[in-house]
DNA sequence: CTATAACTTCTGAAGATACAGAAATAATGA
DNA sequence: TCATTATTTCTGTATCTTCAGAAGTTATAG
């Protein structure tokens, strides 16, 4: 499959981009084509247009199912998987949003929840300091944490208004 | 400096975190180690509390000097820099948006911008779909940049009190 | 049942990153 | 100026990541 240079260009910008996120660039290069592409495509069409193995496009492909970003489908008559992402970019948002809360956020609670308990419930004298610190930052994480969930849940359309509502908010508090 | 175990437990925790995000572990270990402690460090100090050589800490610290999240401090009659870090977790909030920013979605959009800018201007026929995609990508992208240009500028205790606000309102949406 | 196509997992090599210790540089005070 | 201390930069090694090709597995058609 030949790339318009643009989408070529779009592609192997969000592949850099991916990197910077810890994702893997030729992952994040299987998802931007997937994006662009019209249709779904076959592993194999993946392999032809962006010039990588064809295990690395299996297993990119596989992580990229186990994220929630990419679903297999079939065509009649042809036994090959075509694979697809939603094209919606609020779809998309609520998805990733929902993986790295999963993933990131909420060890990352249960870790601050231990540690201002084990501050909290310390008999040693110098722990103050600690239990404020740590307190700050699980009240912090606990409404990024609110924002998440409310976020993930919300449909992309009614997600898409109340971002854009919450942006003539914003103008408003500056 | 001998370290509390819970204060052990969230500095490894925040550097594992880090490295998910593109962060190098030693360079978040050591911000959280400044975030923790109550006074300003020397870079020695962060050396036998962390157990990493001294050239890394000093690296370390550069590349938090750059973020703009680690300031130098001076003590009277002491030759050494002492480190610290803002506590206010909406400052560190804000400082940080504002570089992956700037480094990230600012090209982000000088890319898309030109990708559509493209797209339109191609006499090709089969770009409709580029265009679309390309053009619901770019205001997404721009939405998003333009909240986190709103965030970046307010002060931390508006940003705070505009957060818990924006759950509320979040809620109401559900 | 066999041959073939589609797909996945394994393996080793190449590349990138992280990091300690050494060497070099800069700053301070005697 | 020289000695000492603080800091940065350099360099080689170890570790981690990425990725192609091979080997293996599963599914399908004949």
């Amino acid at each position: 499959m030949n790339l318009h240079p643009t989408a070529q260009k779009f592609i192997v910008h969000w592949g850099e981009m991916g990197t910077r996120w810890g994702i893997n660039r030729s992952v994040a290069q299987i998802h931007a084509l997937l994006y662009l592409s019209p249709e779904p495509l076959a592993a194999d069409e993946i392999v032809e247009t962006l010039a990588i193995a064809r295990s690395n496009v299996s297993t990119g492909l596989r992580e990229l199912q186990t994220w929630g970003l990419v679903r297999a489908t079939q065509v009649l008559g042809d036994r090959r998987d075509r694979f697809s992402t939603a094209t919606d970019v609020w779809e998309l948002f609520r998805v990733i949003l929902r993986e790295r809360k999963r993933r990131e956020l909420d060890p990352t609670l249960a870790v601050l929840r231990e540690c201002v308990a084990e501050a909290k419930a310390a008999p040693a004298p110098a722990l103050p300091h600690l239990d404020k610190r740590l307190g700050a930052m699980l009240e912090y994480m606990e409404l990024a944490d609110s924002w998440g969930e409310r976020a993930a849940r919300l449909e992309p359309a009614k997600l898409r208004r109340l971002a854009k509502l919450g942006d003539s908010i914003f103008k408003l508090a500056e």
